[in-house]
RNA sequence: GCCCGGGUGGCGGAACUGGCAGACGCAUCGGACUUAAAAUCCGAAGCUCCGCGAGGGGCGUGCGGGUUCGAUCCCCGCCCCGGGCACCA
């Protein structure tokens, strides 16, 4: 036999091109009986090319595809291109050209750096979301959800990004600046906008998250993001007048102690109810506010509490006494009702803006000082001081009492009776629970869930995004495009670059905007484009049907597939993409566009995702990897040097999939190494093979308790536990003096999702098999061959090892103790002495205490 | 400010449910092979002190306390790094 030699570039074509012809990686979706589809969030195609992080990422996913395949499913394992949106747009603005013809290149060296890494894709079924044939099906999402009533046109106030020119959502705005553009800030301006009206399934979003298997971070983004409070609607009636001012509270039970109400400087109501006399004092209050938005950043640190007196006065329906009503700043229009009934006694903001107006303070809660916490307390400096002392707790209570301070923990409620009506001495939550049935029935106020989330604003006044389907006519009315007239093509458009006149560069194709209604009126067209996460909210449904003209999914194939088993991504999608996807499944649901699958744990819940998992950042010698910096990793050249095997396996390797790591040049020497010695352990072996069963014990004990690590560890997607227990294997494996076929084949087995030429490799041209690898079967592990007979025991004295004995697995305690005393070191530091006591774990040690 | 992660050798990182800290690698050092180098193979190694040596002692998972026979792991109080939220009533 020639020298054998490690040619990763050789093996990886020549694999590759066999995958290719033998149709390896095809899946014939209607057949599968035992499907399990694995989804990788899809990469946006940028000049750059493939990011190292992709490489990362979707090697990840492409272990779990391969592992699950090796036991026994079909799987499906797509990739496509999100090439709509503000990044391409930008970018190709940047150097000059349109995007229209830059994205074809991109996608081609895309689609290379992808089939390069030997991921398991079915090049058959790819998405590119530019596409006529893909974006029809994006406006006709858009027109389900519309008819399911969850589409709306509002004028309200929207992020806008003067560096984009285009309206962005909520979750782009990054301490008030763009995230796109951090130098600038965001402006907020009153414009028309078309909203989908994710808040209606804010409860269903929240609550479904108990039951789907997702990262637990990325559940907790989601919902810190939605946010979901629980109280009450209070209503405060205008005093000598009809209007009503329902305000939200989680405090019903601190009612009592409303002594005043601040609206959001544009609350509706503030024309209405402003006395004459103060009308001035209060359009320069809101001047003020709106000019010092535009100068400072939206959101920010809090700033010092404002606000002004509107001269109106209103009820509080459990006092019956009449409360002033203030405009104020940190109030914000857009949550709850718009306004608050101010507790100065029980909420530090209250407390705050009280002090500086000098509003009366009264204290309804009678702090419970054993319970109590600092942060309960405001308006006091030395609040940890004070608590720790007898005499400073009295302190405190007593500031709370006579209201010096202001104090939100648990305890009795006090000052809170009106006439026969009184909640004295109750905990916090009966209180809560009395003032809501109070309010019942005076009708005049209700138990009220209220949650941050809101409405998502899809309008970008952009061009390169699918068209908003959507017709208006002479009188400005909207019209959907009718189903049968889609797709509304993108016009070709020379000059794409906004306006800054806040209408999209679609306005200005005036032959494409004039057009005709369906029931022949004369209509001109929208000429806003759509939100860049509409194209990836739904891309996972259409990968089934890829090349179907006529309907956006085969609702077969989408009971048989969805939903997807396993999805993998950033985290850094938890709150846009992944809340979005999911609120358009619900959507699609609700009008009857879409039925998945039945899977037992996921009944009727209308989720995407059975599973998902978010991988952690990689980084590049302990800093992040950036453009700026220079350090962005290609994967080209690794896998010019080392192979696709190398680089896959160095990556997985590297640190916990799940939390991420480090990437340096020089440790993908050891993966390399490692790859080198086990094809020269199946191309150049000097090793007998014998059956087994032949094998010395310590190797069988190994390859079993390995099959059975692996599996686990892949299951868990602990990748990097998974690849040290292979080398640990190997290494016991070729030290043995024989070796047999059942353990060249578990190891090529084992290999196989991690460097899937190289097993392919050693598995058809080392072992001889006519067929893939992939048609394998993930080897079983035998219980019994998974714990040694002997093992080894540590005995300490006083909680310090002093010496190890190898005794039978299952020796008795009595045994263990009886042996531990006997060693010469336990002997050597007891002196003859008995132990005070002897601690015996069978299996672990001994520790004997002196 | 609040909420999540995380802090372990020179480096990346292991460690079941509270039970032998440092698996697996990288870099390093010593040896073999080689005219030489690379590659490969074999071996050493947490830090520190004592000893010529075999060997032995002490200290060690960000810091300070606590619980326990025993703590990287649990509790209390801090420090640092990363991420998210940030006037949400």
């Amino acid at each position: 036999m020639a020298e054998a030699i490690y040619d990763p570039k050789l093996i990886e074509a020549r694999c590759q091109q066999w995958w290719e012809e033998n149709g390896t990686n095809r899946i014939d979706l209607a057949a599968a009986d035992n499907p399990y589809y694995v989804l990788m969030m899809f990469p946006y195609p940028s000049a750059e090319g493939l990011h190292v992080g992709n490489v990362f990422a979707f090697t990840g996913a492409d272990i779990q595809a391969r592992y699950r395949r090796l036991k026994g499913h079909q799987v499906f394992e797509p990739i496509g291109f999100d090439a709509f949106g503000i990044h391409s747009e930008n970018f190709a603005m940047k150097v000059n050209r349109h995007p229209s013809e830059l994205i074809p290149s991109n996608v081609a060296n895309f689609t290379r750096q992808l089939k390069m890494m030997g991921f398991m894709f079915d090049w058959e079924r790819t998405i590119d979301t530019t596409t006529p044939e893909y974006y029809k099906w994006t406006q006709w999402v858009f027109l389900q959800l519309y008819k399911a009533g969850l589409v709306y046109r509002d004028i309200k106030e929207v992020n806008f990004c003067p560096k984009c020119g285009t309206v962005i959502s909520d979750e782009m705005v990054i301490d008030g600046k763009c995230e796109r553009h951090p130098d600038t800030e965001v402006e907020r301006r009153r414009m028309p906008c078309w909203f989908f009206a994710i808040t209606k399934f804010a409860g269903r979003l929240l609550d479904n998250l108990d039951w789907l298997d997702w990262s637990d971070r990325t559940k907790l983004a989601q919902r810190n993001w939605i946010g979901r409070s629980t109280g009450a609607e209070v209503v405060f009636t205008v005093q000598g007048r009809s209007q009503k001012i329902p305000v939200f509270t989680t405090r019903p039970d601190t009612l009592f102690g409303a002594t005043y109400l601040v609206l959001a400087p544009d609350h509706a109501l503030v024309d209405e109810i402003t006395l004459p006399q103060l009308r001035a004092a209060v359009d320069e209050y809101r001047g003020a506010i709106a000019a010092r938005a535009e100068a400072e950043a939206v959101k920010g640190a809090a700033q010092e509490k404002t606000g002004v007196f509107t001269g109106a006065t209103a009820i509080n329906p459990a006092t019956g006494q009449a409360v002033p009503v203030f405009i104020g700043d940190y109030v914000l229009s857009g949550y709850g009702t718009g306004a608050i009934m101010a507790v100065p006694g029980g909420d530090h903001r209250d407390f705050a803006f009280a002090k500086k107006y000098r509003l009366p303070i009264v204290a309804t809660v009678d702090p419970d000082m054993g319970a109590a916490a600092a942060e309960d307390f405001s308006g006091v400096d030395n609040v940890n001081e004070l608590l720790a002392t007898e005499e400073g707790k009295a302190r405190l209570r007593t500031m709370v009492l006579e209201g010096a301070a202001c104090y939100s923990g648990p305890g009795a409620v006090i000052n809170s009776s009106a006439g026969k009506l009184s909640i004295n001495g109750l905990g916090i939550e009966e209180a809560k629970e009395r003032v809501c049935a109070l309010l019942e029935g005076m009708d005049l106020g209700r138990r009220q869930e209220t949650y941050r989330l809101r409405d998502w604003g899809i309008s970008r006044q952009r061009y390169w995004g699918p068209p908003l389907p959507i017709i208006y006519d002479e009188e400005g009315n909207p019209h959907p495009v009718p189903e049968d007239q889609l797709p509304v093509l993108l016009p070709p458009l020379d000059d794409y670059r906004p306006k800054g006149d806040g209408r999209g560069p679609l306005a200005t194709a005036e032959d494409w905007v004039r057009t005709t209604l369906p029931d022949g009126r004369p209509g001109r067209r929208e000429t806003d484009v759509m939100d860049n996460f509409l194209d990836s909210a739904w891309y996972y449904l259409r990968y089934v049907s890829t090349s179907d003209p006529d309907r956006p999914y085969d609702p077969a194939l989408i009971e048989r597939w969805l939903p997807v088993d396993m999805y993998i991504g950033g985290n850094e999608h938890a709150v846009l993409h992944l809340l979005y996807t999911r609120f358009i499944c619900m959507g699609l649901h609700q009008a009857g566009a879409l039925r998945m699958g039945e899977r037992p744990e996921m009944r009727d819940l209308a989720e995407p995702f059975r599973h998902f998992r978010a991988h952690g950042l990689l980084i590049k010698e302990g800093s992040k990897m950036s453009k700026s910096k220079g350090n962005v990793v290609n994967p080209d050249e690794y896998v010019e040097d080392h192979g696709a095997d190398t680089l896959r396996m160095y990556l997985m390797f590297l640190g916990p999939y799940l939390q991420g790591g480090d990437f340096r040049d020089s440790d993908l020497q050891g993966v390399r190494r490692f790859l080198n010695r086990i094809f020269l352990w199946y191309f150049d072996n000097p090793q007998p093979e014998v059956p087994e069963a032949e094998l010395p014990k310590p190797v069988r004990v190994k390859l079993h308790q390995t099959i059975k690590k692996v599996a686990e560890d892949i299951e868990a997607l602990s990748y990097n536990t998974a690849i040290a227990a292979l080398m640990e294997l190997h290494n016991e494996l070729k030290s043995a003096e024989a070796c047999s076929r059942s353990a060249k084949e578990a190891v090529a087995l084992m290999l196989a999702p991690f460097a899937p030429h190289l097993a392919e490799e050693c598995w058809r041209n080392g072992l001889g098999h006519s067929t893939s690898v992939f048609e394998g079967r993930y080897p079983a592990f035998d219980p019994a061959l998974t714990v040694l007979d002997e093992i080894e025991v540590a005995v300490q004295v006083n909680g310090k090892i002093r010496s190890r004995l190898v005794v039978p697995r299952e020796a008795p305690k009595e045994e263990l103790e009886r042996l531990a005393l006997a060693d010469a070191s336990v002997q050597a530091v007891l002196k003859g002495a008995a132990p005070k006591r002897v601690v015996v774990v069978p299996g672990r040690l001994v520790n004997v205490i002196a």
